[in-house]
RNA sequence: GCGCCCGUAGCUCAACCGGAUAGAGCACCGGCCUUCUAAGCCGACGGUUACAGGUUCGAUUCCUGUCGGGCGCACCA
């Protein structure tokens, strides 16, 4: 497989959202044809127009290049045809120049009444400013975290969380409708060394004296899984260590196998308790540490629709039909005593085994069925955000999903490099087993949740982070999150004084009065606040809610600049409400920009 | 060895599926509080976009190669 991991909704049209940039659009499409019709353009072609915002505004407010991209076909210079298109555009109104600049460059100049349209939609829509129905309601299911419930959430589950539902919110924004899922791995020789180290404590608790495995789990909350269980059944589930021990292979440090020596352990337990207790011991694991995850990511913000169980995959046989499915499509044979899948026929580098010889089904052949399962449900696109350190596994599910006759471009695979944590300017070791990790609640505890999933969602999934505890912890104004959090504070603040000083607000007066607000602060801002559909709109299609973040820190600053440039509770009624509605414009689409990255916006700091 | 991601200012990162003079924050330096919160604002400094080729009107962006970093390459999940 090659190329983008990443894929788009082919049925999107970008910008639908934007009045002036649809406009805009309109004017080149019509000027287009003008030209096509008197013979100056080729006929047969039909080119894409894009309008950009500007970066500087000396280039005017926006921007198309397609006078370079009609230069080819219609074998000319692109300063030609820039030339002949801007005469056939109608003028007027908002539009208030066009040029040509650059290579050919066409760009337009609207006038300062562009933009106060803008603020009154923000006032009447409030929170629903931003939001728009570009997704038309399609079907798309995003699946984040599914971490193995073998331990509490570390701070790297932490950035696939927070981006995770990020990536939910911004689709649902623009009118997805979004089923957020947990795929819960409650099957597999992961949890049942869970349920052994459990057991183990267990037993300790009970009086036994013994050897912990080195494969284990070691984390203080074992103990307290164990501690629960035997308040609950005391002594009843105990065995004498020496018979648990019967026969298992010796551990690593004993000049043994640990892999072998943890298998044995948990055949033993098995035997001994049978398989009612056994579960029981195992359930116990897993609803702690389950109960756990999901009180950890609520607290974070991060809701589902469902937790998806794998467990219920194979008691149901949706496993062991897929893997026949497979069977039926001839992409699966026998070796070794094993059942493989040919996967290499759809590209993967190695086949792949879903049945083992000792008769039991691998993960693989769960998620097969899983993934079978997510697109007969009927979603018309499916994202899956991972572990980057899984990356390898992308093409033998896409593989699955081909043999079986399902789309797998309808299946997007994101894939969120690790969060690598420093401390005093040292890498911080992760291990679950070894009980040495920083926990996602710890680190919530000590910058804030707000400043956590902001941090998480600065950079692109792709990108590596550094994630400095110490100045994450130090709660320093060096989080860019209170930079954005104290501009809406500021403008809660201006309405409390507001108050104090006997005045009111008069919105329509206000919007009445915008044409007053000439000053050069005033009109960045307003073009700033015009653009939050737009960033909502790319940052949601592209999966980049970094994006977002950076817009508010640059809307923010706006703010600022304005708010020390400026005196808003002037005298002069007029302009005091005019720039009141500016200002509360810009509170509002904050609100709405940290309320779709999981963000508090207080009234005060 | 093979595959994926990354390499941009001293540090952490942007750059709108190829656009105009590559931008922010932090750090450092210099200014601004008797006026709506200084968690703020203004200014200065800082670049051969790892390197070498290629594609074209135009490349940080796409292609090839080299170097460097991270992560994978199980009958674990």
């Amino acid at each position: 497989m090659s190329g983008t991991i990443r894929g788009r909704d082919p049925h999107l049209t970008r910008h639908a959202n934007n009045h002036l940039k649809a406009h805009l659009v309109q004017l080149l499409t019509d000027a287009v044809a003008t030209l096509q019709a008197d013979d100056t353009l080729p006929a047969d072609i039909t080119p894409t127009v894009m309008i950009e915002r500007t970066r500087d505004r000396a280039h005017g407010d926006f921007a198309t290049n397609l006078a370079m991209l009609l230069a080819k076909p219609a074998r000319c210079k692109p300063r030609d045809i820039a030339e002949k298109l801007v005469a056939a555009i109608k003028t007027g109104g908002q539009l208030q120049k066009v040029e040509i600049a650059g290579p050919g460059f066409i760009n337009f100049f609207l006038g300062p009444e562009a933009w106060h349209a803008g603020i009154d939609e923000i006032l009447e829509q409030g929170e629903r400013f931003g939001r728009s129905d570009i997704g038309k309601g399609s079907r798309i299911q995003v699946e984040f975290v599914s971490a193995n419930p073998t331990g509490p959430l570390h701070v790297g589950h932490g950035r696939g969380a927070a981006y995770g539902a990020a990536v939910a919110d911004l689709l649902a924004a623009i009118g997805y409708e979004v089923h957020r899922e947990y795929y819960v791995n409650d099957a597999g020789r992961q949890m049942d060394i869970l349920a052994a180290s459990v057991y183990l404590r267990y037993l300790d608790l009970c009086g036994e004296t013994i050897p912990f495995p080195a494969n284990g789990y070691q984390g203080d909350y074992v103990w307290d899984i164990a501690a629960s269980l035997h308040r609950e059944h005391g002594d009843a589930l105990r065995h004498p260590v020496a018979e648990l021990f019967n026969d298992v292979p010796a551990d690593e440090p004993d000049g043994g196998d640990k892999e072998k020596h943890i298998d044995g352990l948990i055949g033993r337990a098995r035997i001994l308790l049978g398989e009612s207790r056994y579960r029981q011991v195992f359930d116990e694991g897993l609803n702690a540490i389950l109960g756990n995850i999901r009180k950890d990511l609520e607290e974070f913000g991060v809701v589902y629709d469902e937790w998806f169980s794998e467990r219920s995959l194979s008691e149901n046989n949706t496993v062991a039909s897929s893997i026949e499915r497979l069977q039926q499509s001839g992409h699966v044979y026998e070796k070794d005593g094993a059942l493989w899948f040919k996967s290499t026929d759809y590209g993967d580098e190695k086949d792949r085994v879903v049945v083992r010889d000792n008769g039991q089904s691998t993960y693989f052949a769960a998620d097969i069925a899983y993934h079978l399962n997510k697109l007969e449900r009927g979603y018309d696109r499916v994202i899956d955000v991972w572990g980057a350190d899984h990356h390898g596994y992308v093409p033998r599910v896409k593989a699955a999903l081909k043999a079986l006759d399902a789309d797998p471009d309808k299946l997007d695979v994101l894939l969120v490099q690790f969060a690598i944590l420093y401390r005093q300017g040292e890498k911080v070791a992760m291990s679950t087993r070894s009980g040495d990790f920083v926990t996602l609640r710890e680190l919530r505890r000590e910058v804030g949740n707000d400043a956590a999933r902001f941090f998480y969602v600065m950079r692109k999934c792709e990108q590596h982070m550094d994630f400095d505890l110490d100045l994450a912890k130090s709660q320093s104004n060096d989080n860019p999150v209170y930079y954005i959090q104290y501009a809406h504070a500021r403008v809660r603040s201006v309405f409390r004084q507001l108050q104090e000083k006997q005045l009111s607000w008069d919105q329509a007066a206000g919007s009445a009065g915008l044409a007053g607000l000439s000053e050069e602060h005033e009109q960045a801002l307003m073009i700033s606040l015009s653009r939050y559909p737009e960033v909502l709109e790319t940052a949601a299609i592209n999966h980049e809610p970094h994006q977002l973040t950076h817009y508010l820190r640059e809307l923010a600053n706006d703010f600022h600049t304005y708010y020390n440039a400026h005196t808003f509770l002037v005298d002069d009624a007029t302009v005091r409400n005019a720039r009141l509605n500016l200002i509360e414009a810009t509170r509002q689409v904050i609100a709405n920009g940290l309320g779709l990255l999981g963000v508090s916006a207080p009234d005060n700091m």
